[in-house]
DNA sequence: TATTATAGAACGAATGTTCATTCTAGAAAT
DNA sequence: ATTTCTAGAATGAACATTCGTTCTATAATA
């Protein structure tokens, strides 16, 4: 049912795109120098203090970027925090199409999303704050919540087709996905608030044996 | 380690508590009319729109408390979500004494805790959403992150004395607290977000079956 | 009992500030 | 030479908060 990553389109194939309802309208992201330090500045204060606490002056002085250049680029404050959504779920996505390829079984794909979620809270915490804590509908009332994102939906659908195919015990797939993904959401949570003071690597192998073991078929 | 909830006190009492440093100086709520229709407006304006996008004109006009009043009150905005955090985390606090109570063992108290937090989802949302969402640190600077208030900790608590007891297998306490609650958390967000749609009771047991059986000391 | 004093609560118009956005003009790029 | 980008001052609306006043109810006084 999901499609696979667009790669680099022409114009024409991008509004042919448009036209079928599938395919989500997501332009290539090519940014410029400067659209890059404004979103730079904007995650970290985002994540620093929060979207209503960062003022447009307040991404001008950390971006060294003007107003006018900001608004020609971004639209208004709300266009920042949309680019940055689209650039934090397409990098994801892509992550995801590497983590289908590079692992076949139904194990190895949760696991290695775990070890990817993982991985961008230690080495980007303002982006995983982004993603999962950032009131999108506060904001960015356009966009669908954070749940129902494209990468959302996909690590559910690695569980369903777990279960299709066996790997999984028989079980509601939205439980499966909540058993699988459910506890380490909740370590990065505590790991972001500061309450978990080790590098999340050190606790993956004992989650996921627990949670692993809690899902897999009988018959594996 | 965790002293129960404080019970209707006297002045002399609350005072004496006040010196003793491991009491936390909660005074017993209770709320005038005004109060009460302040908070109740709030807090589901909080939900429906955030705390930034509620000004105090809304509340005015949703409560039909004046401006004037709800200053006199809380003092300024932040004072009336600080007062909220108080009252459900308060109300939090002794909903886990009674479980405490109620249950002997731990698998007890941790399902009755999942179906506490069911409960509170379903009768009402705006609560903990409140609770859940809300990013404290944004409009709250003096109150701990929501992970590591008392109800939480409780939470964690509960856990650690299972591991103790021998009720659960040996496992790092963070992660079998985060196995035991994260998937539940996981389901009542995706609840919130209209992911879900049937009432959350109708998975607590497949739920309860699954998280537990990862948990549990074989010899039980 | 009747009158006055006091204090807390309620009111909402007025204030001053902050902030997103616009505007005008000039610099680069194509 | 036309479009794109940059710049930052100017604008105006929205907002949290203040303040002077009025209401209400209980207490003090006579």
């Amino acid at each position: 049912m999901q499609k696979s990553r667009p790669k680099a389109i022409t114009a024409a194939e991008f509004k042919l795109q448009k036209d079928s309802a599938d395919i989500a309208p997501v332009p290539v992201l090519e940014r410029s120098a400067a659209q890059r330090k404004v979103l730079d500045a904007a995650l970290k204060l985002f994540s620093d203090v929060g979207y209503f606490n960062t003022s447009i002056p307040d991404i001008v002085r950390a971006s060294k970027v003007s107003t006018g250049s900001i608004y020609h680029h971004f639209g208004d404050k709300t266009g920042i925090a949309s680019a940055l959504f689209e650039q934090i779920t397409g990098d994801l996505q892509a992550a995801l199409d590497d983590i289908e390829i590079a692992h076949i079984t139904t194990g190895g794909r949760c696991r290695a999303i775990i070890e990817l979620m993982f991985e961008i809270t230690e080495r980007s915490p303002a982006t995983m704050e982004f993603m999962l804590y950032a009131k999108h509908k506060e904001f960015l009332p356009a966009h669908a919540p954070i749940c129902s994102s494209a990468p959302m939906t996909r690590m559910r659908d690695f569980v369903a087709l777990g279960i299709e195919r066996g790997e999984i015990r028989v079980i509601d797939p939205t439980i499966a996905a909540a058993l699988i993904y459910g506890p380490a959401i909740r370590l990065l949570q505590l790991r972001l608030d500061g309450i978990i003071e080790r590098p999340l690597f050190e606790l993956l192998d004992e989650l996921w044996d627990s949670s692993w073991r809690s899902l897999r078929a009988k018959a594996g």
